[in-house]
DNA sequence: CTGAAAGCGCTTACAG
DNA sequence: CTGAAAGCGCTTACAG
């Protein structure tokens, strides 16, 4: 590849000259250097500038998954607003895992201009380095435990949970069960805070047999759900603490053959891509995902770009109770099922 | 952030030896330069290491939209293999255009060791100039009209098309509909053929006004499936080129109240995400997307590391067809819809 | 083993 | 407007 200095030979002028030039200030010799920059199909080396100006034009972006939907969709709304911009995403997956997170951060952090990250859990530390480093962040839809003060874009975990919980109550469901991930991380804490609450108001417990907990995957919800059907007294509803885990419920149901809403309701938080042309179409918490993935790249944008000073921000998204198909009253009489 | 320089400073040593010490050469003062780069956090900065060695430990990957779970399980499978060999992924999207991509691949030549794509058409010559910058490049489900011969991981899209023929026509179809992503682009290409291809073998015809086109959207797809019911015979097949055709299409028949597969029958390339939990299970053309992924990488980083030289390689991956519940026999009877 | 020095490819005050 | 020169933060032959 030519470098500036082939450039500035062929067109007989110093390498200042071409790379003003190229940064569109007014030289004498504008044709030569533009015959030389196209005969040599020049640009310039985007590593070598990044050294001299210390900015790379990246914004590393750390998820826990990109297959799951809810991601791939905030990755969307992250990505055009990036673009618009002239900056990059580098795209790292956790995996949940806060020491794979450790490690990217640490690679990450030289050769980005700014991380989002959505950290594996509350606990976490790895984040705190970003800000030793005077490297920017953004936490997306989960922060730190700690009174650390960053910018978040979240979503009203707390208020969603608790219409989830009312919606539920309100048809007339007293066996009710959760299936939630971990509550060291903000949706998990702030969904089962939610729930709870909503389901208190209601005068109604969550026995420990209908509490479960496990990661935010599929494959741990359907186990769950197949433990919950083989109880004595099995629950009419069950809240699902986010998409994954409302798939893993599904299909445990289903292989199960059981009747939704017929015999269980199911609730989940966050919709479903094809949540409309399911069997039962999904009864869920909704909210505005590509938006909270633009919102993040904005006020990261707003931060290196205007250099935007002052306290932290956090941003907090509504959500909103789709009613579909997947709920209803529960049945008069019910027997156990084994 | 500290430099190299205040480490060698603080151990009292030349940042030849700390540079040394930290590749893990033997060296006397390890002592000193340890606990000088513990106590000021050093890192080596990724950026200067970049612009002396040629190396950025980057692979651009370039996408339509990360959005389409299609990419984004290939997106996991690239990031596993990726994260592994601790190489980072340069995510960016398309969105089907070969201007944005000739931008986002223009960017990305310096500051990446490969690139893996999927160019926007065929006749897209915006690659070849990674060639001539001497950037590796792997296609990815797509490649170039042209002979340019460059590595590929593809899928058998012939193949896949021609048993959705058989399948359909071996049920009995003969009113069979296609809608189909544009015939510049690898994939839409290939379905076509193979799906004409398995359709003549049953002496069946696709009539023009069965043969329809559009971007590989749900959008689109939800029209052109509107359009193919408002006909006066209306066919009792169709066969979508890719998972968001499917869901327009399915997403279309919901809406107009068409039982799947009682009246039309609906075969997709492609699974979806959810393609058991739907309402009619998807009858499907299905393949290894993660893997796809996988070996993309993979080969892209044996060319990187090992250097490997040599006929580029192209690898067909077989589909299969997943017979679920979307597809049937034709009913003896039919009436037109309107 | 070690350090001084050159150099990766740029950009930008500093003189002219 | 222009060029020589310094410097961004590293690494690595080259002498010692």
């Amino acid at each position: 590849m030519a470098t500036i200095h082939e450039v500035a030979a062929k067109a007989g002028v110093s390498t200042a000259t071409v790379s003003r030039y190229l940064r569109g200030q007014k030289v004498r010799s504008a044709q030569a250097v533009n015959a030389a920059v196209a005969a040599l199909g020049y640009s310039p080396n985007a590593v070598a500038q990044s050294l001299k100006s210390g900015r790379t034009g990246m914004i590393g972006v750390v998820v826990p998954d990109v297959t799951n939907p809810f991601f791939a969709a905030v990755a969307k709304g992250l990505e055009q607003v990036c673009q618009g911009q002239s900056f990059r995403m580098l795209l790292a997956n956790s995996g949940e895992s806060a020491e794979t997170e450790q490690e990217i951060l640490a690679d990450l952090v030289h050769r980005v201009d700014g991380v989002i990250l959505a950290p594996a859990t509350e606990q976490d530390d790895a984040p705190l380095q970003l800000r030793e480093a005077g490297v920017p962040a953004v936490f997306l839809d989960r922060e730190l435990a700690g009174d650390e003060p960053f910018d978040a874009v979240l979503v009203d975990n707390v208020g969603g949970a608790h219409a989830a919980a009312k919606h539920l109550t309100d048809l007339g469901h007293t066996r009710i069960a959760m299936i939630n991930g971990p509550a060291d991380t903000t949706p998990g804490r702030g969904r089962r805070e939610g729930f709870l609450a909503g389901l208190e108001e209601a005068g109604i417990e969550l026995p420990p047999e209908y509490d479960l907990m496990g990661g935010f995957q599929e494959g741990t919800a359907h186990q769950l759900a197949l433990q919950l059907l083989a109880q004595p007294e099995p629950p009419t509803a069950i809240f699902t603490g986010n998409n994954l885990m409302t798939v893993g419920v599904l299909k445990a149901l289903q292989d199960m053959r059981v009747d939704v809403p017929g015999e269980v309701s199911v609730l989940g938080f966050d919709d479903l891509t094809l949540g409309s042309l399911l069997r039962s179409p999904l009864t869920c918490i909704d909210r505005p995902d590509v938006e909270q993935g633009a919102l993040a790249m904005r006020l990261m944008l707003s931060r290196i770009t205007h250099d935007t000073p002052g306290a932290p921000r956090r941003i907090v998204l509504d959500t909103q109770l789709l009613v579909r198909e997947s709920t209803a009253s529960p049945r008069p009489t019910r027997k156990a099922r084994r």
